[in-house]
RNA sequence: GAGCCGGUAGCUCAGUCGGUAGAGCAUCGCCCUUUUAAGGCGUGGGUCCUGGGUUCGAGUCCCAGCCGGCUCACCA
């Protein structure tokens, strides 16, 4: 049969419904008290009290016997069993039930009991359908855990994220708890006394691919500010990246970088506890405690652990360029200093940071938004934080001063004119406001979408995005 | 952007050597008033991603394109 036939055959059901009485499209309200799962777990109780029940819920499972049914209704979260039959519904009642299909939406009233074979159910004496599922929904069937033919298409799954919500519980639990994780983040920062600003997305210099896409306009009569925004890059699409993806910033004055880790740390503690109930976390079979300080590391020292290239070496291009060439790492594309050394510290040092670790020291050439490290020519005060070898965010001193910010800019309008477009561009509006004055700030970037991947150990971005990107289908 | 793999019924998939497409579930009909991947009997359902080409004949072989997956590159 095909599809459009099966639509038809539902609107006639629809249609006959509708002449017994009953419109379930005209229902707005359906109270109920419990979830699925409260039902289950308080089951005895309920039964004791021997009071009317009603609940709500899509058919996701039927079995009819003749006279009798069993459903299966779920509220997203749980399912409960519901059992029906004709001499409790009446005739029109009966002949109303013998039109639902699967993927209604209906609700019941009835009592609590349980089967010959113990299954916790509602014997239900009425039934209020509240929509009429006109296509063939792909639920599949399951027992005892394993499941049968539902949708498992990955395109499909993400062009029609609501039969994907339906059909995987897993992938409805991982994109709750996405949500669950950005809600715990506003909620540590403001606790914190953080304001939460939002900065305009269509002011935005166009093409400003490197570092940050907000400035800190704000942070100058703000104290403590931060912002959850959408940031959009025209770059490929892989398992760690979409085009457009949520990114949180945070800024604080009359900090240091101590204080900024401390903030990275507090926050994910504050997460996990709120998300999951525990700081420790089990992901890929290792077990991570927020609970503990993270590692701190020098970069120079890091890439010395783990490429025996010495920090001695990585003072002049040149000789850094001979040691990568050494380690046998192309040195082409390189033409400054500190390119060289992110390039190092990326092939050998970021795999190697399974537990949570803060590498400090950035080069200065990388970094044209951070305060020069007064102890250490060439490099900044800037960190980054990793954990399973993959970065999980940004962090340094704000530059306050505005002699020292313009050089910067300077510096990256000569990287650009050396055709690196990835260098920042001149900022006029906001060396004004450096020249206005800014106290000492600490600035943060978490990227939100990989925080949740990392939290919820998934290996795909687009699992923790409702709508991750995707190609118009043809017609 | 490059390489490799994939696209067949509503869903999950099979389809041999090139000979006009199959299964399970879902659907539809009948039976069944405590079933649970309910069961029994029966039924229908296909632009084989699209467009070309080779061939007497293409789901199958060739070319181009579209969409997706994986890996790499770029990055967060």
């Amino acid at each position: 049969m095909a599809d459009q036939e099966f639509t038809q055959i539902r609107l006639d059901k629809l249609t006959r419904m509708r002449e017994l009485g009953h419109d379930p499209f005209a229902v707005e309200k359906f109270e109920f008290k419990h979830s699925a799962q409260e039902l289950l777990d308080n089951f005895d109780a309920l039964v004791a009290e021997d009071q009317e029940i009603t609940f709500a819920g899509r058919i996701v499972a039927m079995r009819e016997m003749g006279k009798a049914s069993f459903l299966q209704l779920s509220d997203g979260d749980g399912r409960i069993q519901v059992y029906i039959k004709k001499d409790d519904l009446g005739e029109t009642g009966w002949e109303i039930s013998m039109l639902l299909d699967l993927g209604d939406h209906i609700g019941v009233a009835g009592k609590l009991f349980r089967t010959r074979t113990e299954e916790r159910s509602i014997h239900v004496s009425v039934i209020t359908p509240m929509s009429k599922s006109l296509h063939i929904l792909p639920l599949g069937k399951e027992k005892e855990g394993e499941s049968w033919g539902k949708l498992s298409d990955v395109e499909q799954r993400y062009r029609h994220r609501h039969l994907d919500l339906l059909a995987n519980p897993e992938a409805r639990k991982m994109l709750i708890n996405r949500a669950k994780i950005v809600s715990a983040v506003r909620h540590y920062f403001d606790q914190e006394g953080y304001l939460e600003v939002e900065t305009p997305l269509l002011q935005l210099e166009a093409g400003g691919a490197a570092a940050r896409p907000f400035l800190t306009h704000y942070n100058a009569d703000v104290p403590k500010v931060y912002e959850v925004g959408r940031v959009f890059r025209n770059e490929g699409v892989s398992n760690r990246h979409n085009p457009e993806f949520t990114m949180l910033e945070f800024y604080e004055a009359y900090v240091n970088l101590e204080d900024m880790m401390t903030r990275v740390e507090e926050c994910f503690k504050f997460v996990c506890l709120e998300v999951f109930g525990s700081t420790t976390i089990d992901l890929g079979g290792h077990s991570f405690d927020f609970e503990k300080p993270w590692h701190r590391v020098d970069l120079l020292e890091s890439i010395e652990k783990f490429s025996g290239i010495k920090p001695e070496e990585l003072r002049d291009f040149d000789s850094a360029k001979a040691a990568m060439a050494r380690v046998g790492l192309p040195t082409a594309k390189e033409n400054n200093l500190g390119g060289i050394i992110e390039k190092l510290l990326e092939r050998f040092v970021e795999n190697e940071l399974q537990e949570p670790t803060f590498v400090v020291g950035y080069p200065i050439e990388t970094s044209p938004l951070a305060k020069k490290d007064p102890n250490r020519p060439g490099f900044t005060r800037r960190f980054e934080g990793y954990i399973r070898g993959r970065e999980v965010c940004n962090a340094f001193s704000e530059i306050n001063d505005p002699i020292d910010q313009r050089e910067r800019f300077e510096q990256q309008l000569g990287a650009r004119a050396a055709g690196d477009d990835e260098a920042h561009p001149m900022d006029e509006e906001f060396l004004y406001a450096l020249e206005c004055g800014m106290p000492p700030a600490g600035g943060c970037g978490i990227g939100l979408d990989r925080m949740a991947m990392m939290l919820l150990g998934s290996e795909h971005l687009r699992e923790i995005l409702m709508f991750p990107m995707m190609k118009p289908e043809q017609d």
